[in-house]
DNA sequence: TCTTAAATACAACTAAGTTGCAAATATAGT
DNA sequence: ACTATATTTGCAACTTAGTTGTATTTAAGA
């Protein structure tokens, strides 16, 4: 079950994704909107958000969870699964605009594939 | 640092990777070995193994730590990087002999990929 | 304005994984 | 086989991401 009412907390929370286009970690906006709001707020928002197809989240290198903005889903269809990025030095994380082919694999049936690739973004390639 | 002596527990770990090709989540062997170690032990154990280059870890679809033997490796040369398949149905997690191809990301420094599918095995397509 | 279902804060909880330290034990040297 | 000692282990306490229950607050329709 998504959003039903439009608080200013979810606004708050709608608005981090907005300004920026990487993906943020629960942990990071948790403790950026410490004062705006309790962490199960933040949490709940969330969780409702991917709901409703405005944000989506997968698990970054530590198995910690990161939601970044949909580009075209609704509640009915989340068609928004590519891989991530993130970079080992600064931390930062990316949706990535390709298609990694995965090859059929036998006796298998592979519904989801989530491939997380890490190495050096363009910032810290040249420092 | 890896393992300087082989003690019983160490061996107990171990051949639970001998009897089984797929790979095991820490908490099935923490639980799995309970009554013969301490949790502390099997992390500490794990930790030290793939340190050697007899076990491989990844991150399973909750964030969770897995183990999985490895082929050829070594403590200097851990070549054991591949895709993982996890049965949603049967929680069933095993090392995929393919390669992924990941392609060429402009302005990003690719030095890991992570890649985890997800959805029916075998056994479970039969049922 | 009134009503009420949804949302929030807060505190308590869960569980994976880690750390510090004292006790136990594997192993090399004698 | 005995001893010395560095490694390993058990245990308890801790850390932290994430969840849950509940009383209170609030959005929004009537
Ligand atoms: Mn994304
Ligand atoms: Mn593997
Ligand atoms: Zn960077
Ligand atoms: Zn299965």
């Amino acid at each position: 079950m998504g959003i039903l009412r439009k608080t200013k907390s979810v606004e708050i929370v709608v608005k981090q994704f907005d300004k920026d286009s990487s993906a943020i970690s629960v942990i990071t906006l948790v403790e950026r909107l410490n004062s705006d709001m309790n962490k199960t707020t933040v949490y709940r928002i969330l969780n409702k958000l991917e709901d409703d197809g405005v944000v989506h989240s997968f698990l970054g290198k530590n198995g910690h969870k990161w939601y970044a903005k949909c580009n075209n889903c609704s509640s009915t269809k989340h068609h928004d699964v590519h891989p991530h990025f993130q970079c080992i030095t600064c931390g930062k994380v990316d949706c990535l605009d390709i298609n990694v082919h995965i090859p059929e694999i036998p006796n298998r049936n592979v519904e989801i594939a989530q491939v997380l690739l890490q190495g050096q973004c363009d910032a810290c390639i040249k420092n």
